[in-house]
DNA sequence: CTACTGTATATATATACAGTAG
DNA sequence: CTACTGTATATATATACAGTAG
């Protein structure tokens, strides 16, 4: 094989890779001697020896299972964010200003990769089919970063405080007037006073299941 | 607090968090002992035994480190899915049969979550601004799922032979045509006959940097 | 050198146990 | 009962070491 690996090593990571995704904590040197039916611990030391040489595990000295996978590029793999799912948007709930200080429907884990290091994350569950066009149906979750402000054009969840409402919607301020512009082109926009809309968040994510 | 935790538990349960997520291992009873102040590792132990009959975590015994963290619906936390992302799209490069057979310019993460059971998903890197309404833009991944058929107006990645081309489109058949349709204003349809279009995947999420 | 066998061993680690305090 | 203290201990575990084979 052209990865440099021998028949054993890669035994060897495939076994961590079951036994972490079964187990949720690495194997001791002895549960990898049984995994892959090899003859002796010391074996198993040897060639974990190798992997990590190769840069695709990374040890620590005198602690139990202490083997992390690492990725092709010799990183650490990422583990996942979790973000609170905090009601549903186009419904007459207020996102509160600390995300943390409600109890969340619901966890919805992101990878970090997603997230890309931005904090307070929040997601919503989209009522209707205003945003269909954009690809987010009726029931779909959209994953929101906490803003007060947005730039033209970018898809915000604004609070519509008389109707006591949030929506998600294309921004764009005009002068005293906001205009809320859904991505449906079966609807219309929807004009309001700047001063009777706050934007709560700003688009960051979308998961769906088409 | 209203979650029927000691101040001791939920500092337990918020070293745990940090322990796996900065080594990738759980810690020691030793480990939290020392993590969290505590005065005897049997109390790490009592604690952990009220944390797993509350269903917070799950432990095997006897085993070094075999502590999991669970969610809290007492369910197991999902890893990420490895996704191998194959190349640009609306490129000259056709996609294989077998995503396995080739390797992968990059790995894209993702949650069990948004992968919900599908098999053999791959992605690819957007080229261009034909999907724009759809709030795919140039640099997007977009992840697809294998599928050699599409319903009408499903957005697939679409092989067209004779141009020797991948695009990402709306798909609308029509007789012995095709429509390729780009969800963008300012571009109009591809036509091409049926028989020169061939369909190798169905969008099932995007990853966007907005 | 690489890739093992087979055994030994220090220690890392979970856990038991006898109490104590409210 | 719950929530600890403090100590002891069996064993789970990583690792060292002396060889062997190509």
């Amino acid at each position: 094989m052209s990865d440099g690996l021998s028949e054993k090593q890669r035994d060897i990571l495939r076994f961590l890779e079951q036994f972490i995704a079964e187990h949720d904590y690495p194997p001791s040197i002895r549960d990898i001697q049984q995994g892959c039916s090899i003859s002796s611990t010391s074996v198993v030391d040897y060639n974990l020896k190798r992997l990590e040489e190769k840069g695709l595990i990374r040890r620590d000295r005198e602690v139990s299972r202490a083997i992390e996978l690492l990725n092709r590029q010799g990183e650490r793999r990422r583990r996942t964010v979790q973000v609170p799912l905090l009601g549903p948007i186009a419904a007459g709930i207020p996102i509160p200003t600390h995300p943390d200080s409600v109890a969340p429907l619901d966890i919805i884990e992101l990878t970090e990769e997603q997230v890309r290091g931005k904090a307070n994350l929040f997601a919503l569950r989209v009522q209707g089919t205003s945003m269909i066009d954009a690809l987010i149906n009726d029931g779909d979750i959209v994953i929101l970063e906490p803003r007060q402000t947005a730039d033209p054009g970018e898809v915000v969840a604004a609070w519509i405080v008389d109707r006591g409402e949030t929506t998600l919607k294309k921004y764009y301020p005009e002068g005293r007037k906001v205009r809320l512009q859904p991505m449906n082109s079966t609807m219309g926009p929807i004009m309001e006073d700047a001063s009777n809309v706050q934007v709560q968040g700003r688009l960051v994510a979308t998961i769906r299941s088409f």
